[in-house]
DNA sequence: AAAATTTAGTAACCTAGGCAACTAATAACG
DNA sequence: CGTTATTAGTTGCCTAGGTTACTAAATTTT
């Protein structure tokens, strides 16, 4: 059991990951994102206005982590940061317009990649998979929330 | 389709695998280990004297990084790089004594983890969750190897 | 045999991610 | 009101991963 750890599920999901993650980014390199920070622009496309703590929340990264990505998008000049108004400690990211028309090249290479990597899936499959992925996630999610402040083992 | 983020396989992989590294890894850091070290040394477990170029492409990473997995390896006294006699350029790795005891604990917070990312998984599930994740990792690992040599998009 | 090509490993530079420590600003409380 | 605690963001230090360019050694070609 432990020792077949071609079907050890936890380095299955890291490689297919991996994997996958190599696909995006070869394909997005020339124009100039990467995957995770194409993931930050479409986020940021449907919640524009966002803190920073906010964000790293709905993208459950460090909030390090994403200060470090909008650094980068804001050097590119695809983002931008002010200053909210009421609170001076909290910055508010928006998009420029220069990104705009990128972002749906982006989705289209996005959607490429995702179909080759199912591509062996039924329709079927391709449902469960999300539903077990998304419990999966659920679950971790909220462990790691919860191990912050206990016990791990 | 593609508007449905919270379901885009793609990113649920992404997220399922980075929540289990960081559960892994919470657990191994007081063993001085993370999770791709303690996979490193696992795969040297049953391959000892393998090649470094040879364990890049068991591992299906760059020969770079498993260069400098194996640096920080070693410099824990975990590992040991041999030349080749017949060989003069390549280097063989093999596992000191220092970290045997150690590798069956790891297994064992190991598997803790992974039994916690599927907890909500039946038996029939977790089958089939395995069998459709090898099926893509072996479709994408075609992919990333032919693309080097050809045309991405 | 000499020259050209391939191969093994390393180094340098990049993104991404985590954790911990810090500063500045706000909120809570006595 | 003033002190204390909390919160937002940044910075520093770590691992991991990729790409590219390089060196040295081995192989292949001519």
């Amino acid at each position: 059991m432990e020792e077949d750890f071609d079907s050890n599920i936890g380095f299955l999901v890291h490689d297919v990951a991996r994997l996958m993650r190599t696909m995006y980014d070869r394909r997005m390199a020339p124009l100039g994102l990467t995957r995770s920070q194409w993931w930050v622009l479409n986020h940021l496309y449907f919640h524009e206005g966002i803190s920073q703590t906010e964000f790293a929340s709905v993208l459950d990264i460090e909030k390090a982590t994403v200060g470090r990505l909008l650094d980068r998008l804001e050097a590119k000049g695809w983002v931008v940061r002010k200053s909210d108004a009421q609170d001076k400690r909290t910055k508010r990211v928006y998009l420029t317009k220069k990104v705009q028309p990128t972002l749906q090249i982006m989705r289209d290479l996005a959607a490429v990649t995702r179909d080759e990597a199912v591509r062996s899936l039924s329709k079927t499959e391709r449902k469960q998979l999300r539903n077990m992925l998304k419990r999966m996630r659920d679950d971790l999610s909220e462990m790691t929330a919860a191990a912050t402040t206990s016990e791990l083992v």
